[in-house]
DNA sequence: GCTCAATTTTGACAGTGTCAAGATGTGTTG
DNA sequence: CAACACATCTTGACACTGTCAAAATTGAGC
């Protein structure tokens, strides 16, 4: 496989299987290639079937070019599951600081906008809150930079739903736990497969909505 | 190793490696050794570290033999998932059924139980409601007939404490979903190491009965 | 006692993550 | 410009996995 040897003039007529094959030795952005190429694997054919080999493959690269990037397998899903936080993080803050939103709005979107975004990227969500990357000491220090946060803001947001009468609990921590397993477990359940019909996702968002809402509010 | 050799009378001075062999060719009840050697392996070290190869071993059998027991790993693991359903299932409609309970009682009982349940057991959990086991057609039939009834009994219960006005929520699927999703999710950020802190799970539990219950009732 | 089917074994294959050692570039210093 | 250091990439290898095919062994029924 001296694929890299070709000049780049003489690339032009080569097998379909060969066409992301790079013109020279060293890859130039070999890391951003394989989080590309992984997410699409994942995207395709799930996560539980991403091997590093046909990653490296698809990406054009030996078997153990992956290592000089990334220490780990491990390491590779850590990676692709903090970028995972950080848009969803994105799209929850920008909700969150709306000004046009009454906090009953707010508050519906978030619990519908979580269950969405976790309906819409199965797989990336399986990754970011799968057991795999959390058990143990499985999670990478730049993984734990990005999802604290991200944690965090979802707490002062209850705590804040809260304050203003919206939602009942005492214990802000508490409530704030309870209302994300709620979405959590409802995303997962779904998305393992076990709820029957799928189609109906929005409703259950929308019931747990009402159901967590203060009649009083 | 022909361990399977030696008569009976003869097999007393052996290893420890092969403290496990049987006296004759034909295991007997292999089937149920399996099973039961599984779920000590998965108690050990987790699911994902269960291989058949050192499933076999330890019941003190080649590699292939479980074959003939199970068509398949993913065989091998419904049938202890749909034991865990079993169990689970017995525990829960005990509890319902107790008539020195009231509804109130019954409702608390029925949440702590089931994460509860979860904790004291993560590995078998993970097993009984992990991806692999119900993504896409995974699911034994056997699995299917046992873990149905089980989910048919949490909406019926659900149904009846909406009826005495205990809980909120209009459709009583829609609503068993999302109490089902609550559980669920606790269970799961627990038993996948997201809540930091372990200790206070019963804490979380007991909000979430806070929160479903009607303040008027 | 012989035959047959159930059960178990050995052999093999493709696939996996990962390590060690060698090959090939790129940049930096004399 | 030459030589060296270093980052990057490759080949080779190992142990491990699930699973199939073919052979071996055993117990049951005629």
């Amino acid at each position: 496989m001296c694929c890299y040897i070709v000049g780049m003039n003489l690339s032009v007529n080569k097998s379909a299987a060969q066409a992301n094959a790079r013109p020279s030795y060293h890859h130039g952005d070999l890391r951003q290639s394989l989080l590309m190429a992984a997410k699409s694997l994942i995207a395709e054919a799930g996560i539980e079937s991403l091997s590093l080999r046909k990653l490296a493959e698809r990406a054009g690269v030996s078997r153990t070019a992956p290592y000089h990037h990334f220490s780990d397998k491990n390491d590779l899903l850590c990676a692709i599951a903090a970028e995972g936080f950080c848009r969803r993080h994105r799209a929850a803050a920008q909700a969150f600081d709306d000004p046009n939103l009454s906090p009953r709005d707010k508050f519906e979107q978030f619990i519908c906008g979580y269950i969405q975004f976790a309906a819409e990227n199965p797989e990336e969500y399986e990754l970011m809150f799968g057991r795999n990357i959390w058990k143990q000491k499985n999670s990478t220090q730049e993984l734990r930079d990005v999802a604290y946060p991200c944690f965090q803001h979802q707490l002062e947001m209850i705590r804040s739903w809260q304050q203003c009468g919206l939602i009942g609990g005492d214990n802000p921590l508490r409530t704030s736990q309870v209302i994300w397993g709620t979405v959590h477990g409802i995303a997962k359940l779904w998305i393992d497969g076990i709820y029957t019909d799928s189609a109906q996702i929005e409703e259950v968002s929308l019931c747990a909505v009402k159901m967590f809402i203060n009649k009083t509010a």
